[in-house]
DNA sequence: TGTACATCAGTGAACGCGCGTTCACTGATGTAC
DNA sequence: TGTACATCAGTGAACGCGCGTTCACTGATGTAC
């Protein structure tokens, strides 16, 4: 076996970018080392070639699924004017499809929970990640006339990230369905652009 | 050593009570077998004598802190007329106290995301709660005038747990009760009484 | 032009540890006769 | 009134298994001379 220049680099990518879905799929505490070095082709031993440890591997899993759905929001925000690009994120995240498809779903709603018992780089890692999302839908908001852009922003992540946890966990898919579909209505009324110019300063 | 005649059922009972509040606090994942026995004084070997395995003891577990909240939200009911019951709901569940005090805080939150990994029996226990609690909510919305209370009842639910999570994950004291806070103002604003008697028929 | 050695990206056996589960045993009380 | 035995609510040693981590080894390529 010869390896050209930038194998390496790519191996490492492909274990990012696996272990990016399986921590959301499968959750922090069930990724397994031999599981993820497994899904790309190789074997257990090689694995402490790429990272420094599980919990290394976790942390740089985590930054990896948020620079993934920063980049779709943002691409998003390129294509279509502020409120479009609102209006279009919230139907997709509040969408049957991005429910069921938890490995390349947003990292807040599947991480969150699990965020207490991972070490202090994935915690920052989290942070950073989510106070990025968070800030560019806050951006979005602003440009599509709210004054009060970032509660607003604040107050329909929480919506949206608790609506999509809600409806994983009911097993009724008519109901599930349900959940989201009266979510999207609340969070698309939400942050549509506000009918007067005039600021409401509540 | 004697035995009273109810000895085993309040062992049980004490059992449920420590797990109920260890799967809140450290999650369905790392509540261990022997460190539950220990908690109420007893050695890992009993625990068999008291459960069928440990996914019988987390289902169980489940069970009781959702019967554990519905009696508070219940209280609150019978104490207050139905929009101040709700308004005291909405203020403690999204107050700092109650987001440190994961032992004792909503299932819903703490449990949601992890649900997919545990069996029947936790997952049934789950939705029975998550179903009774909304509708709870829901009855009291009805009562306090809301003529669409089940979604409203759902919605909010989806943001008052999204903001509980949310608040957890973020370091910083004073941006995690500002989070709170804004929630807390939406929250109150959607559940308040709807100034007019005509139903909005959006 | 040929040989020795370093490097790269792994492999796979082995170790240690935590933890769920089993099981023989225990020490007090209740019951049969 | 005394003895044998069952029951109750445990104890704690032992087993098995999964899994993270370590480490000696491998086989191809690149480099020194």
């Amino acid at each position: 076996m010869r390896y050209s220049p930038e194998h390496r680099e790519k191996t490492r990518d492909s274990l990012l970018q696996a272990a990016s879905i399986l921590v959301r799929r499968d959750g922090p505490e069930r990724i397994s080392v031999a599981e993820l070095m497994k899904s790309v082709g190789l074997t257990h031993g090689g694995f402490y070639y790429h990272f420094e440890s599980r919990e290394d591997m976790i942390a740089r899993a985590i930054e990896r699924a948020f620079v993934t759905v920063q980049e779709r929001l943002e691409n998003l925000g390129a294509r279509y004017a502020p409120a479009e690009a609102l209006r279009e994120h919230v139907e997709r995240y509040l969408s049957p499809k991005h429910r069921d498809d938890r490995g390349s779903s947003c990292p807040i709603a599947t991480l969150s929970a699990h965020l207490a018992w991972l070490d202090e780089e994935s915690r920052r890692a989290f942070e950073r990640g989510a106070a990025a999302l968070t800030s560019t839908m806050a951006r979005l908001l602003e440009q599509a006339g709210h004054s009060d852009a970032g509660s607003v922003a604040v107050s329909v992540t929480a919506e949206m990230t608790g609506a999509l946890s809600l409806s994983r966990v009911i097993a009724d898919p008519a109901r599930s369905d349900e959940v989201l579909r009266i979510c999207r209505q609340s969070v698309l009324a939400r942050v549509s652009p506000p009918r007067r110019g005039r600021a409401s300063t509540e």
